[in-house]
DNA sequence: TTATAAATGTTATATTATTACATAGTGTTA
DNA sequence: TAACACTATGTAATAATATAACATTTATAA
């Protein structure tokens, strides 16, 4: 994996590199306040900071929100760099979260029309179970 | 429209049933604060008994949450009166939330097998675009 | 350089949600 | 009925999540 086209194209400010390594790093979903105590020894001191990083990370698609959870998972999936057509599956016991890398649900999805003919690019999809592990 | 079986298993309690009624009525989402608000002449004076109420009526499907808004919509499609495999088409402009009833989405989705191999039958989609009136 | 946009720093505040504990109602069974 | 379990309610306090407002600085580019 080199230096894509995209990676330059959104280098990432003092704040942004660091919020994103912490996120990118960490095994499991982060807070945003999670975020803010793990940083602090670096100079971010407020959570304004940490959410203006958020929101452009997320705006780039280096990360996602997984809405339900109101955290924060870093993109492992190089088809999704917009961040608008997300899936993930999430253990209800441990909460384990992974984001599903399917041609076939994304297909399904962009394609998908509702009753009035009406068709969506932008979707986000959380399945809920048990991990294997839990099971 | 009778009274159906499952009305009748989940009779709602004073709150649940004033809570309901002002979500079902309704044409948008409603948030927990706006329905604090709004029931308060009622005697519904807490945050929590809101919440509380909120908890029960999504556990038992008469209403569903919209995670990226953090409100709440009146489940109006009989085929999912458990609260587990829902839809909804979002308009980014007006924020007009539809509940997307479709037996072929619900089918791929509920059958929808992950690289492990894993199904799940609880999700949450959320559908974003441009409503007719908004395009 | 000058203008513009993007990012940062800081304080305060708004919004969303839960903990903890006491009390009251409801339905079931001994 | 009485005892029990279960659900729901009332109330206060607080935790957790997120944004508004304003001043300043840094990066980008014409
Ligand atoms: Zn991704
Ligand atoms: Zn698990
Ligand atoms: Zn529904
Ligand atoms: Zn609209």
């Amino acid at each position: 994996m080199g230096i894509s086209k995209i990676d330059k194209m959104h280098s990432l400010s003092k704040n942004q590199q660091i919020i994103f390594d912490l996120i990118d790093k960490s095994p499991e979903p982060l807070k945003a306040y999670t975020i803010l105590f793990n940083v602090q020894k670096k100079g971010i001191k407020a959570p304004l900071q940490v959410y203006r990083a958020l929101d452009k990370l997320v705006e780039i698609g280096k990360i996602h929100k997984i809405e339900s959870r109101n955290a924060f998972i870093a993109c492992h999936n190089s088809s999704c760099q917009v961040a608008k057509a997300t899936a993930f599956s999430i253990c209800e016991i441990c909460e384990k979260v992974t984001e599903i890398s399917s041609a076939g649900l994304s297909k399904y999805l962009a394609n998908f029309k509702d009753k009035d003919g009406m068709k969506y690019s932008k979707y986000n999809l959380e399945f809920f179970g048990l991990c294997k592990k839990c099971r």
